[in-house]
RNA sequence: GGUUCCUUGGCCGAGUGGCUUAGGCACUGGUCUGCAAAACCAGGUACGGCGGUUCGAAUCCGCCAGGAACCUCCA
């Protein structure tokens, strides 16, 4: 708890100290996913980012409330106003009820998020849970006249907005730039400017999901829940929101404009944007359709991926990178960062094998330092994973008798790795060494891995070679040490 | 066009004024091994271009080149 901790805040543009509103509490709001497709790696970043952000404040023993929305509803397809919910399309599309298609993404969603060893979030509020919320908060913009209606829709007046709060705070822009600069949209008529944003929209006759209003059968307009819910779990004023940085403009400037209107307030105290994964230099993601879902990485089925990648190696690929850099996906990264993460695990199952010297020549409370220093800079995970391998290469060393460790400093480099290792940085141990020897398997190798060694004391190396690779064909990697052989799986 | 930002060695990716060998992978050498694989140890290569500020810049400023995100739903 006495460690000070920095975070770069978008509104400011700089690193700031970590300062909570509420001493030893953090409120956390982060953007969650719209539920209308697979999960693919895009989704994986803000979820492990503050995943990340999360386990480190709950180990410095802040109390934590993490919400993060499912957003069911208010999305729109196409053009802005004449567009179709999001959900409903695909609803018909598929000809399943909106809400079943919402109810499968969601579990799709949250299976994915588990296998990432993603902790779930404490408050995972659903838009179309939270209408009444949603309508209230427009009613408070209404009267305080910072909104119209018309048509049936409400609509938020930004240059009157402008006019007593400064509009663009988080993003830089300002209202004379977009009233140049945006498309003109169809049913624009509607607006007093382009640049005015729905609050409420009026349902068209096909449009399945809505519901009833003052003004009209429709629903809430794209910015409004995140307002609504965040201002219902956690107050007014709370400590950090976070996204994807494609969300800074327009979705986070609006909520600000609406929070500020409806709450007096701006939302939150530190802004945190995670930045995208890249393929080929292009953002991935929806829009594009370039992107790859968790489930084809996890399969390897996708013409892009030369093999699959356990959710282990997708999760150190992402910690790998600092989370407000981009991050290009290749397959040479993701092999790279498998073997890697492979390197970490085997040593980390080895920290029990050391054993302790009167004497100590390695420096544990240097590492401790700068384990600390790096996570406490802005979440640099990338620096915590270098400082890991100097512990990697401790291991190694102590174990090859190249390096000595007093039993004091043992037990804290034990405490300190597993700590970050495991807990912080949430890398699970490796799941192929869940083979133990009560196995059958187990036992049947041992037999195969004693005639092979019968053989090599026999000088029989026709035989011992062909055990070897014909174990290899079945998928069983041989690996001969210097006390005898093991196996694994390939 | 506007806003915000990026350009680091073979690849991914940290680093923001003067030793960081960042780290990982790949590569090379070594140890081990019947051989091989694995494992471990060791080692080399960089800072888009041109100017400027400075005793000193990958790190600050300017210009140029190239790229990205956002300006429309997107993590």
């Amino acid at each position: 708890m006495d460690k000070e901790i920095f975070i770069y805040n978008t509104l400011s543009r700089k690193k700031e100290r970590f300062e909570p509103i509420t001493a030893h509490k953090v409120g956390l709001y982060v953007c969650g996913p719209t539920v209308y497709g697979d999960p693919h790696l895009g989704h994986a970043r803000p979820a492990i980012t503050f995943d990340l952000l999360t386990r480190f404040l709950s180990h410095l023993e802040y109390k934590v409330r993490y919400v993060r929305n499912i957003t069911d509803v208010g999305h729109l397809e196409n053009d802005a106003d004449e567009g179709e919910d999001k959900v409903a399309k695909k609803a018909r599309l598929e000809e399943l009820e909106p809400m079943e298609v919402v109810q499968y993404y969601t579990n799709r969603y949250h299976d994915y998020m588990k296998l990432l060893n993603v902790k779930s979030p404490s408050i995972e509020p659903r838009a179309s849970g939270h209408i009444i919320e949603q309508q209230e908060e427009i009613k408070t913009i209404l009267e305080k006249g910072y909104a119209y209606e018309s048509n049936g829709s409400v609509y938020f007046d930004v240059k009157k907005y402008n006019e007593a709060f400064p509009y663009g705070i988080l993003s830089g822009r300002n209202i004379d730039d977009l009233l140049t600069n945006t498309r003109t949209l169809d049913g624009q008529s509607e607006k007093k400017n382009s640049f005015d944003f729905a609050l409420w929209k009026k349902a068209a006759p096909e449009h399945i999901m809505r519901w009833p209003s003052p003004w009209s059968d429709g629903f809430p307009g794209w910015h409004m829940e995140c307002s609504a819910m965040s201002k219902k779990y956690l107050g007014d004023h709370f400590d950090i929101h976070g996204g994807g940085m494609d969300l800074l403009f327009p979705h986070h400037e609006c909520e600000i404009a609406q929070s500020t209107v409806a709450h007096g307030k701006t939302p939150a105290k530190y802004w945190m944007h995670n930045n995208m994964i890249t393929i080929g230099g292009q953002k991935m993601g929806k829009s594009l359709g370039n992107f790859i879902t968790l489930e084809q990485f996890f399969t390897g089925d996708h013409e892009k991926l030369e093999q699959a990648y356990s959710p282990m190696t997708i999760r150190f690929f992402i910690l790998q990178a600092h989370y407000r850099s981009t991050l290009d996906f290749g397959n040479e990264a993701l092999q790279a960062a498998e073997k890697g993460l492979n390197r970490l695990n085997e040593a980390m199952l080895k920290l029990d094998q050391m054993e302790a010297s009167s004497q100590s020549d390695c420096d544990i409370k240097s590492l401790e330092d700068k384990l600390y220093t790096a996570i406490c800079d802005d979440l640099n995970s990338p620096i915590v994973i270098a400082n890991l391998f100097d512990g990697v290469k401790i291991i190694n060393n102590v174990l090859a008798g190249k390096q000595k460790i007093s039993a004091s400093d043992l037990n804290d480099f034990k405490i300190i790795m597993r700590l970050f290792v495991y807990d912080i940085l949430g890398l699970m141990p490796a799941d192929n060494v869940a083979v133990t020897s009560d196995n059958k398997l187990d036992e049947v190798m041992s037999l195969m891995l004693q005639l092979r060694q019968n053989a090599k004391i026999n000088k029989d190396w026709a035989t011992a070679d062909k055990i070897r690779e014909e174990l290899l064909n079945m998928g069983f990697v041989i690996k001969d040490g210097s006390d005898g052989a093991s196996w694994e799986l390939k």
